[in-house]
DNA sequence: ATTATCTATAGATCTATAGATAATGC
DNA sequence: ATTATCTATAGATCTATAGATAATGC
């Protein structure tokens, strides 16, 4: 027996569940093999389907836990009500890149599946369709109630997410095209989180400013 | 012979070519099947051999054109020197979003290749290293001579373009996403790009006040 | 004579299973 | 007795080509 894998004391499942997902994350269900996940996982292919049965099964309990991962990440809403405008957007902001940051590939692996395979996302989007518009009409009535204090512009709600969901997400989904374009800027991760961070808090204050 | 497509006056290549890049900018290099190719284009498997050898040589060949038309889209650099702050701005975001609105599953392709076969997009990585830089520099030039001279605050360029192309392509890499969790609001998408030009300059025009 | 098209099939690759064997927990 | 693992291979799918036939342009 070979042990070509760090196989320190963690199951054969565990491998390949791994392995399975490092695979279908970078590769997508089209490009994945599962000959390539089980050399990954240092175990024999037929151990793939012992476990899993087939490919498609796998895949989709990784895409639903991907899912239910991903709406928690944005569907943690904010709605402290005592909580300033300042405070608001920066916890938003914060929050969203946090998360990000610890699920680098997770916004090229939605939109790449949603593409070839729109009803396999459809939880996902059948789940944004009911709690959006909660979370968003309780942040246009804070939004609205500042303006009325005239703490802030009236904006429209809806916008302003897209803007910030905007601004966070897309070095993440183009990270080689912004990393290529702008000098190298994503090479130290952190920092760059950290930067961002600050810009983009900047840009959407600016925007609320009355 | 059964003609179940519409190939008025097109000659075969131009059925396959045709097919194929809709089926390789929906699924990918990876999902795409070159039967499914030919039989969208209405032509014997055969054909798709006989005239791109294999699916590769195909693939590169798109990739390669939409590649390029990107470069173009991305590097059409806004260098006049008479140009007003505003116009400079609103140029720079209409003229991506047209592109956009021309070329929508342009990004998502693209993206989506560069995590399987980073060396397909090589070129386009390649060129903008080179390129990109040079428009940089000219762009940063133009608001510091702006900003000494009032107009704007001095902002970094390279940030600022980040700010710019995330505004801009993000609806189009998520639009089930977006369109899920804001209300349908990209079903027409004509207005919508409306709506988003408005948006994305005014936000801009925000960050850039003294 | 060259170009275009078809049928039939080879060849490669990938998913999945059958069936034998070893390890493990009562 | 059940669970885990292996070898070997079936079965499906997909890319690619061979070789025959029809259409086209001199």
């Amino acid at each position: 027996m070979i042990d070509n894998s760090v196989n320190n004391n963690q199951t054969t499942e565990e491998l390949i569940l791994k392995a399975a997902e490092q695979e279908f994350m970078t590769k997508g269900f089209a490009g994945a093999r599962t000959t390539s996940i089980a050399e990954a996982a240092g175990v024999t292919h037929a151990m793939f389907h012992y476990y899993f049965r087939t490919k498609e099964k796998l895949f989709d309990r990784i895409i639903a836990e991907k899912i239910k991962m991903l709406i928690n990440g944005l569907l943690t809403s904010v709605t402290d009500r005592d909580m300033s405008l300042n405070e608001l957007i920066k916890n938003i902001i914060d929050r969203h890149l946090n998360f990000l940051s610890a699920n680098p590939d997770l916004p090229n692996f939605v939109t790449r599946e949603i593409y070839g395979n729109p009803d396999k996302v459809k939880i996902l989007l059948d789940k944004l369709i009911v709690n959006a518009p909660v979370f968003l009409n309780i942040f246009q009535e804070k939004i609205d109630r500042l303006a009325a204090e005239g703490v802030c512009r009236r904006v429209d709600a809806r916008m302003l997410m897209l803007d910030i969901a905007s601004l966070n997400v897309l070095p993440f989904l183009a990270k080689p095209i912004v990393n290529g374009a702008l000098n190298n800027c994503m090479a130290n991760m952190e920092e760059f989180i950290q930067i961002r961070k600050k810009e983009n808090y900047d840009t959407i204050m600016r925007k609320l400013k009355p």
